[in-house]
DNA sequence: GGAAATTTGTACGTATGTATT
DNA sequence: CAATACATACGTACAAATTTC
């Protein structure tokens, strides 16, 4: 077989190599994307074709278009907004209750797999929370949590595992917000802190042992 | 304010009432969609505007359509093609991973919140999980192997994390069977009869233990 | 408020692939 | 197998709406 015919329409071609441009860089999410006339005439294809392309993108959550003013990168991949998309149509417990199943894994993996400028990260994240504390800043405490277990994700090694945690911790940033503003969140410190011994010691059991407290902790006070 | 400006453009506006026919399961997938002349009376727009639609919902996987043919819906929800189209370009151990922690959860879930007919679903499977040990039938054994996995996940409840271990799932499912063909699958049996005896006693703990132990002998035999 | 730039929407013609007669 | 009908693919041209300056 010497190749599959053109079985891709113009479109998905264009379309394609459009996200290709998006997925490596080399338009950045925030970049204003030529103009159609400019476009039409660089990929060599009508406008109707070009604009079916735009259109499919935009509708993925890939690209923004403001009528009048030009189409930007709003996303540099289809999954993100698919899944938030999703997640509104879900209640924040349900999203809760998967986003502590990757948090489990995560912290399990990376007892695992982390590395020496892993634990400084995370180091650095809890000495913030710290502050936070202190200054009983529930706003900067619920950043600076976020941040610790995106941390703790990205130490996993596991792209996928990082992206799905990354989206729905994303999603869940205002719920969080919330949470802490109701809840103690002081109380939740000593527990981050030995995650972070677990995982330093490259403990797996009690690492996921320690994230199991700290949820377990959470929904005792929300189950009143 | 006495109402937003018609923010949403005309194609958005199309291509939402369609996929609200698709999610509504008016037109459920395998339907085949009128053709464009229709379409464009019953929405009272021109073809460009449908054809952008049309095309924006093809590209997120929710339709397919072929030359000459006709259009036909390909799937209910955005959310499965996006995160398997992703799956694709992850290696499968990651994708492995991801669903042992959204396993465990649902085991997890599930020994608390299930009730008699989950309880005969997955005796059901596991009954014919034990046929196929007896013929010693891989194939059949990796189908009835995920059915129960899938009829674990269905009785936690979640709609989110059973969406995700499905699609995952049916990423996975090819890899499955080689692995099964692979590994001697009979070993697994026993661990899923006191998973099951776990979620029926409600005892949450023994059911991630049972799963995790399941995960480990995988994790063994792929050692070597 | 006006002018320029940009996307939005419409109309219509031709080409091409598929199923049917 | 050929002819035909039908469906989508692609192209050009023009008018409208919106933002920016």
């Amino acid at each position: 077989m010497l190749k599959q015919t053109k079985r891709l329409t113009l479109v998905e071609q264009v379309a394609e190599q459009i996200e290709g441009l998006i997925a490596s860089g080399v338009w950045a999410v925030g970049t204003k994307v030529p103009p159609e006339p400019e476009l039409m005439e660089q990929l060599q294809v009508s406008r109707n074709t070009l604009r079916e392309a735009i259109r499919a993108l935009t509708h993925a959550g890939l690209l923004k278009t403001r009528q009048g003013d030009g189409t930007y990168v709003s996303s540099s991949s289809a999954l993100g907004p698919v899944l938030k998309k999703r997640i509104l149509r879900s209640n924040w417990l349900e999203t809760l209750e998967v986003r502590h199943a990757l948090e489990k894994e995560a912290a399990s993996l990376a007892a695992q797999r982390r590395d020496e400028e892993d634990l400084e990260r995370m180091t650095y994240c809890l000495e913030q929370s710290k502050l936070a504390v202190d200054n009983n800043d529930a706003h900067a405490y619920a950043r600076w949590d976020v941040e610790f277990h995106l941390a703790v994700a990205s130490s996993s090694r596991n792209g996928l595992l990082i992206e799905l945690y990354d989206y729905i911790s994303d999603s869940l940033q205002s719920i969080l917000v919330d949470m802490f503003n109701e809840v103690p969140f002081h109380s939740f410190h000593h527990n981050h802190v030995q995650l972070l011994e677990a995982i330093s010691e490259q403990d797996s059991a009690k690492a996921v042992a320690t994230v199991q407290q700290y949820i377990h902790e959470t929904q005792e006070h929300y189950r009143q």
